[in-house]
DNA sequence: TCACGCTATATATTAAAAAATATAGCGTGA
DNA sequence: TCACGCTATATTTTTTAATATATAGCGTGA
């Protein structure tokens, strides 16, 4: 059995400024409230997610994840208002692209190997 | 200074079936009938492009591109008529989706850091 | 028949990416 | 004031990817 779809990223300096797992992220991060907690949730160590993040923030002209040092909960992070902005419009061009490939995807679908 | 572009892959087993390197180097056996020659004018290792050729043809379920052994040249490679279809359809698939996600696109490219 | 240039494949080396580990610093609340 | 949990960062180790190198085999044409 063999599955296919489309994998879309935006490169920008050599980097991907967001794709698919960098998505996945900010998601993880609005729901968890922090970078550790995301990181765990997708089996990630802290140090890849951060630096994830940390590409995301000097990729865009405004970070898209702010953080928090200290405090009650040891600190924390959030997406921010520009990052909820980059996300909704990455995940719109997803939903776009591959509604109008869709009948280019099933053909190419069908001629993939099927084991 | 910062470019943007979109980068369509097709995965198929943890692999990619399609992508722009790919679809490239399909396009560079065309041209030069070989696949050392083809490796060699993309400034790749002829076991790297013998690797992606060789993923390709047991990725979908008909080679992309036949191999020829031996005879005048040494033998050769190119690309079946199968193979032009497949990427033919993959180009057809990057023109439709980029088409579509223009707007999107210049909107994410303005948030762009630009240094 | 033999040199040529390509495919095909194996092995070893090098480079890059990811993970693991460690540590410092912060601010709240007990 | 001190433990907690998170951010931030550095360093080391492991894993993976890519390159380099070597070798066998093939069929044509000289």
């Amino acid at each position: 059995m063999s599955s296919i779809h489309t994998k879309i990223q935006l490169m920008s300096n050599h980097q991907i400024a967001m794709g698919p797992g960098k998505a996945c992220l900010l998601e993880a991060i609005q729901l968890k409230g922090s970078i550790s907690a995301a990181a765990a949730s997708m089996g990630m160590s802290y140090k890849r997610a951060w630096d994830l993040v940390n590409i995301m923030n000097n990729s865009f002209n405004a970070p898209l994840v702010s953080t928090l040092i200290g405090g009650s909960k040891g600190g924390g992070a959030q997406v921010t208002a520009f990052g909820l902005q980059v996300l909704t419009q990455y995940r719109e061009v997803e939903l776009k692209a591959n509604a109008v490939i869709k009948d280019e995807i099933s053909a190419l679908q069908a001629m993939l190997a099927n084991d």
